[in-house]
DNA sequence: CGTTGACTTGAACGATATCAAACAGGGTGG
DNA sequence: CCACCCTGTTTGATATCGTTCAAGTCAACG
């Protein structure tokens, strides 16, 4: 193999994604197992306690993990955005149910291909280990947030949460002003994420827009006006 | 380096530990650097967002790891048994707060020289890598339990989830009795980690024991009676 | 035998859920 | 272009579960 350009090279999360620990050999051969994808929004990628057909990196778009109880009630336990990596190596079940929330292109990689590869070259696995390291963060984040904050703390730390990481991939924030974008999720999303119900998340918006901290246009489209002061709510019980 | 006898060799949880991946040569670089720690109840192992002196695997007790609120709330995010790791490879600081909950004893080692050791032995990382992967199963199933179940779930959860760590270790199970156990926590413990009070904890005991689902014999010690009852009263909201 | 700390029990309160209705925006067909 | 629906969202009234505050019990220990 040479020095053929390749499809990676023009990828739009190419640096931050997991592939960015490899050397150029290495891309080639993970480069020729990739497939893209696109799927729109609802689509299911990965079933609870089902094989895998295939891993994927996230290029763009959102990606929501769910765990369910028998009666239907539901819980967000990830969110996944774009450079996020897709699926748990080395395991035969799906622990959670992957569906996109926006329009989301995938790039995918066959599972058993994949997981040769990632035995094969330590430094990527490596790099899906560090992965699953933030993972492991942001979940044990998550439980403080589920456990013990109120629902005004929640919507609050959720509302800063999407705020970063949207800045954070650059895309999608609107306008000049430095803190307006559009939400991802849906408020029963929202809900099935911060263990609260639709109305309650509902009441919390127009709770923090009548006090001016945030204004909304339409239901999706937040500018957060007063930053400090959502992340004094977001940690303390006052305002 | 011979066929000398090593401390690893006697060790309770050689086989079950991260280390059970290393061969011969290995284990004995690993167990130069090891070191032995016995810790009473109380004694705090990791500070959060500071840097660990060492990582370590549990020989023996339990270990809490939380995180918490500026107020004082609180929430454990994890619960360590004997064979798991503690501490996060790769990590300049922790993000908890570890503590022995019962005696424990540890078998530690330095930071750095671990590290190096990791990243030099494949198979060594992927165990690591795999325990890693295990705990975000346990943190996205209580993510599911911390949003989305009622007290009374949450408690039965938690005894069988207890009660099922507690055998696979084979150690302190009592009696003859299959679910007959000593909880390694305290109610306010056990508290924190459901994201319930004191009070709420200790009402949804005593239902369960004029149910007759469980035994109480002191505060500490359990004694599930009717385990197939208390598997339902965990998922569903009905017994 | 009094003190201490962990646990249990009780009564009142409050935050969030539940149930129900109104509202808003966007697409469709007339 | 408008009437109509469809779905998602907001708002309101009430109910409920879990918290809070306060006493009371119990066992361990000096």
């Amino acid at each position: 193999m040479g020095e053929h350009p390749l499809r990676c090279d023009s990828c739009a999360v190419r640096h931050r994604a997991v592939c960015g620990a490899l050397t150029r050999p290495e891309i080639e051969r993970l480069s020729a197992i990739a497939h893209y994808k696109t799927l729109p929004p609802g689509q299911i990628i990965l079933r609870d306690n089902e094989e895998p057909g295939y891993f994927a990196n996230i290029v763009t778009g959102v990606v929501k993990l769910t765990k369910s109880l028998g009666d239907g009630r539901q819980q967000i336990v990830g969110l996944q955005f774009a450079s996020d990596f897709l699926g748990r190596p080395f395991r035969a079940f799906s622990p959670y149910h992957a569906e996109a929330v926006t329009d989301v292109q995938l790039c995918t990689f066959e599972k058993v291909q994949f997981e040769r590869l990632a035995k094969e070259y330590h430094d990527f696995e490596h790099r899906l280990f560090e992965h699953t390291l933030d993972e492991l963060d942001a979940a044990q984040e998550w439980m403080l947030l589920l456990g013990r904050k109120s629902a005004e703390e929640k919507v609050a730390s959720f509302l800063l949460m999407v705020a970063r990481r949207m800045q954070s991939i650059g895309c999608k924030v609107l306008g000049n002003a430095p803190m307006r974008f559009e939400l991802p999720l849906a408020r029963a999303e929202i809900a099935d994420f911060l263990g609260l119900t639709i109305e309650t998340v509902s009441r919390q918006f127009t709770r923090l827009k009548v006090d001016k901290i945030i204004h909304l246009e339409g239901s999706r489209t937040i500018a957060v006006i007063d930053p400090l002061r959502l992340q004094a709510i977001s940690e303390r019980a006052d305002g």
